[in-house]
DNA sequence: TATTGTTATACTCTATAACTATA
DNA sequence: TATAGTTATAGAGTATAACAATA
């Protein structure tokens, strides 16, 4: 066999970052999804949670539970959109700021960690090809 | 922020790559699962049910329902271990090396489509670099 | 008529427990 | 008693349909 699926080598480093992402999440009291919300609400607040779910590409009428979780502790609030009543903005707190913060140091020191056994040339290529390949097709 | 997550990076190549192989598949009558168990047969026989399983990280009660299928189509045959009567050895029939090859080739075509954006350079580094980080951890 | 948020439902995928036949 | 294969069951994760409120 020439080489190994492309596939099947993401779908390995994927769960093995999940694996290791997974504890240190759940230390600081929070699930892979509650992750992928924070950190997208960091970026930017969300409109409309139809535009949230469609930006992290997750179903639309599960988000409703896992937001309801996540501003029951204060993490994130649900604003009422003055300009259309149906809409509600969703916006982090700060006490979501921190949280993602705390658990974003976590995860950083254990990617550095992973990371380390490359060359800085290595490294500086690997990231930048992987910000193409993610990216949505030209 | 510095850098988006290692994770979410690789979470979301993953995705767009089953998102391209699934139709690929399909269209030869496999799914993903069929394709990793029969990629795995043809690297080497299995020796048992359960070393299958584990060779691919597959639960092993799963796995019977899909060799179920898969031996129904003519993909594989089940051969009773001489040795142990409790084993079944697990070996590719040409009808199934034939079909692996076919959506092995439909595979790797949309794969080199999607290399194609990258140097010989870069192409050669994310290769390596991706056997590395997906080899179990030293 | 279309859209946001929501609930309820069904479906798929996955994991657990227990059985049988061998060892 | 331990293991390979199997079956049945329960659970988590996901998707579909339908509803109320608003545009």
């Amino acid at each position: 066999m020439e080489r190994q699926d492309l596939g099947a080598l993401f779908a390995r480093i994927t769960r093995r970052l999940i694996d290791a992402e997974t504890p240190l999440l759940a230390a600081r009291d929070l699930k892979m999804w509650d992750y992928v919300v924070l950190s997208q609400l960091a970026q930017q607040e969300a409109p409309t949670q139809l535009a949230l779910a469609q930006a992290i590409a997750y179903d639309k009428t599960r988000l409703i539970r896992l937001l309801d979780d996540l501003e029951g502790e204060g993490l994130l609030v649900r604003e009422a959109d003055p300009t259309d009543r149906r809409a509600r903005i969703v916006r982090l707190t700060p006490a979501g700021e921190r949280r993602l913060a705390q658990a974003r140091a976590d995860i950083r020191a254990m990617e550095e960690e992973l990371l380390g056994e490359l060359s800085d040339r290595e490294r500086k290529t690997l990231l930048s090809v992987l910000q193409r390949l993610a990216g949505e097709p030209a």
